[in-house]
Parts: C-alpha cells; sequence; structure tokens
DNA sequence: TCGCGATTTCAGGAATTTCTGAAATTGCAG
DNA sequence: CTGCAATTTCAGAAATTCCTGAAATCGCGA
C-alpha cells in the first residue's frame, strides 16, 4: 500500500473496523479509499492503492455495489469501469440503513411472525411467545418509525435531528393540547398476543448437529 | 440439542443471525434461550439445552456479560451462578444501542478527529480530509441526537416513536410560529438547528476545529 | 466472426474465528 | 487448611472466512 499518509491511515481504519461491522478488511479498505478519492477509480487503480489482488478487488466491488455503496461510472475515452461512492453524507446514511434493516432486522422480524402463529404446545412455549411478542412489538414500532422518518427530505431530517429530545417538549404540549381536546383516552389497548393466536402448527422440526 | 420446537427455532434464528450481528452462534444461542426461559438458568442447565461444551457457554456468558445482555442471579440454596437477561425490552434496545455505539461509532469518530487535525501535505490530502470532515459531521450529529434521546424516558420515547414524522409537522409548524414571532428571543444556547441549517443541501465542506 | 483487454469465477491455500477437553483456578464449607 | 464443586483458562482441533492465481468469460472494436 503507497498512499499519502492522512489517506493510509483512514484507509486502514476502515479496514481494522469492517470486521466489527460485518464486512471482511479489503471490503472496508475499498470503500474507505473510494470515499476519499476527488475522482472515480477503476479496479487496476485501486489494486495498485491497496497491494491486494485483483480478484480481491473485484469481489469486494461487486459486494460493495450489493451494498448500494458504490456506484459504476464509465469515464470517456476508457473501456474500464470506475467506481464512487455516492457524494452526499446523508445519501450513503440513508443506504446503509436501509440495507442494514434488510440484512439484520427484516429476517428476525418475519420469523418472529411466523412463530407467533403457532399454536403453544405448553406453558414454557406460551411463556416464550409472549417474550417474542415483546420483542415483535419492539421491532415493529422502530421499523414503522424509520419507514415513516425515511421519507423525509434531509433537510427536515437534519432538523429533527438539531432539535435532539427537545422534540420531547413540544410532544408534551402537543400531549397536553389534544387531551383537553379530548376527554377520551387515546393509547388503545394491545391485545398483541390474542392477535397471534390460533394459526395452523406447522411441524417445523429442523435438526441440527 | 433438545428444546421446544417453538423455542428451538426461535435459538436457532438467533444463532444463524447471529454472525451478521458480529456475535458468534454460540453467543446467540445463549441469549436466545434466556430471553425467552421464564427463570434465570444456570450455565450447566445452558449446557445440556444447546449441546455445546460448557467452556463455550462459559465463554459466551462471558461476552454477554461484557456487552451488558445478560446479568447474573443468584438463586437461594444454589451455589451456581445464574443468567437472565434484563426483562425490559426498551431497556435491552438502550444497552444494545449503547453497546454498539461503543464499539462500532466511537472508534471511528475519535480516528476522524485525529485525523482532521493533522495539516494536510498535498491537495489529494487535503480533499481527502473535507470528505473525512463532512463524515464526521454527520456522525457527530447523530451522536448528539442519541446522547439527547437516550436521556428521555422510556414512556417518551415511545411517545415519540408513535408519532414518527408527524413530528415533521409539528417541528414545521414550530418553525412558522417561531419565525412569525422571530422578535421575541429564545435561548441562545440551544440553537444547534441554526447551525446546520445553511450547508446542509450543498454537502460543501463545512470545517470542523 | 476473431482478437484482445477487462473482468469474473473458482478451487484451494492462508488466515482467522470458534469450539472443545483437559488442566488450572476459585471460593466456600467443614 | 483440605476437599470439592463450580468456573475459567487455554492450547490446539475444527470450522469458517478471506484471499489469490489461473482459467474462464465477457464485451467490444475491427
Amino acid at each position: 500500500m503507497n498512499l499519502p499518509p492522512l489517506i493510509q491511515a483512514f484507509v486502514l481504519h476502515f479496514g481494522e473496523m469492517g470486521s466489527r461491522w460485518g464486512i471482511n478488511r479489503t471490503v472496508g479498505q475499498i470503500y474507505a479509499l473510494l470515499y476519499v478519492s476527488p475522482e472515480p477509480l477503476n479496479a487496476d487503480a485501486i489494486v495498485e492503492a491497496l497491494g491486494v489482488s485483483r480478484s480481491n478487488v473485484s469481489m469486494g466491488l461487486r459486494e460493495l455495489q450489493a451494498w448500494n455503496l458504490v456506484r459504476v461510472r464509465h469515464v470517456p475515452d476508457d473501456r474500464r469501469d470506475h467506481f464512487t461512492t455516492p457524494g452526499d453524507v446523508w445519501e450513503i446514511l440513508r443506504v446503509l440503513a436501509e440495507e442494514r434493516k434488510k440484512r439484520e432486522v427484516d429476517p428476525t422480524l418475519s420469523v418472529l411472525r411466523e412463530l407467533l402463529m403457532q399454536a403453544p404446545a405448553s406453558e414454557a412455549e406460551r411463556h416464550a411467545q409472549a417474550r417474542m411478542a415483546e420483542m415483535h412489538g419492539l421491532i415493529e414500532q422502530l421499523t414503522n418509525w424509520y419507514e415513516d422518518v425515511r421519507k423525509l427530505e434531509t433537510e427536515r431530517l437534519a432538523q429533527l435531528l438539531a432539535l435532539g429530545s427537545r422534540v420531547a417538549r413540544l410532544v408534551e404540549v402537543t400531549d397536553k393540547v389534544v387531551s383537553l381536546g379530548r376527554s377520551r383516552k387515546k393509547e388503545p389497548s394491545d391485545d398483541r398476543s390474542a392477535e397471534w393466536r390460533g394459526g395452523l402448527n406447522r411441524p417445523a422440526s429442523r435438526e441440527k448437529k
């Protein structure tokens, strides 16, 4: 690797961090390199900058494209593909959130739903299902919230962020106004467990050894 | 592994998911098992339930304790340690957020700060630093926001979540109200929003000292 | 179509992580 | 202190993931 020290430090850090983020070292390094590069790079330039094999770079770019974190850009008079990261960091944040949700949250949500549909066959299963329902409820709330704020334009999102917890005061005030206007209480009871009871009971006995 | 099918499916899922979450299979399984267990389990019970070695369970519990995701509980008349997860899912969410931030975000933030303090030695480094500054700015905004909402009680937090993007409308309205009554002065200290409002549309390099 | 440079695929070796059994340690009751 | 059960440590085996070079494939211009 032969890069200006500042850039090298950045690239190496992303490489090391990669493992904590569920990506491998090379992928982290490629991303970091593209992120700070002033113009799109072709694969060979990356090979040279990072000192890894051509095929490794090819696979890394592949993975980053699957994550929507790098894009192909064609440079005039050059037959080779060139690669960049989205320029706007907010855009990157959105992509990251979306992809991590897809990989880390959605599968669990769907497994939980499936398990909650089955009829418990014992007291232990009944209790477990209640716990799963709690987890499911929380995740669903979070993803609903995410779906909501995802739609906001960047500028509004930034405003919300900047407000931070002061938003809570707003909510408090609004609450008062609302409860003054309505004598009815608003929180609908969540009989989540009832909702799930009484489904089909698939055998689903996957053994693992 | 010899568990009721529902529980087994849950445990296996967490085991498989573990790798995407940066923990290993056994750790994921132990966590899942404790999460759905109606009472604290001792290490041998876990060994039997999951069919892994005693030492593996010991290491897994160790890691989960480092994550603050399981706690030791002493059962009367039993010399062995027993383990549980925090019961409240919101509590779990807080712990998770805190720990992931500590492991995945803070190190990068500190590296970025360090790199941004160095004088760039070339045009390439200057550009890279500008990009790093953008990234640093975004991460700092996010962590500031997180610090803020972290302090909210669970109930308020849940309210905010439930509001979702409707909060944006609130902000919008408040914005108008504020700008209508612009002559009144607010506390100058909490004007973080204004600081960012200016430069957000263009990701021009906002400098960070 | 052919030729050729760019790119991807893939088998297998290297590196890393996970898991285990045996040995060491801890801590408590007698 | 001794003995013993509970627990942890740790070296190396097993499993998994990462990386490479060689070969296959692609894509485009002639």
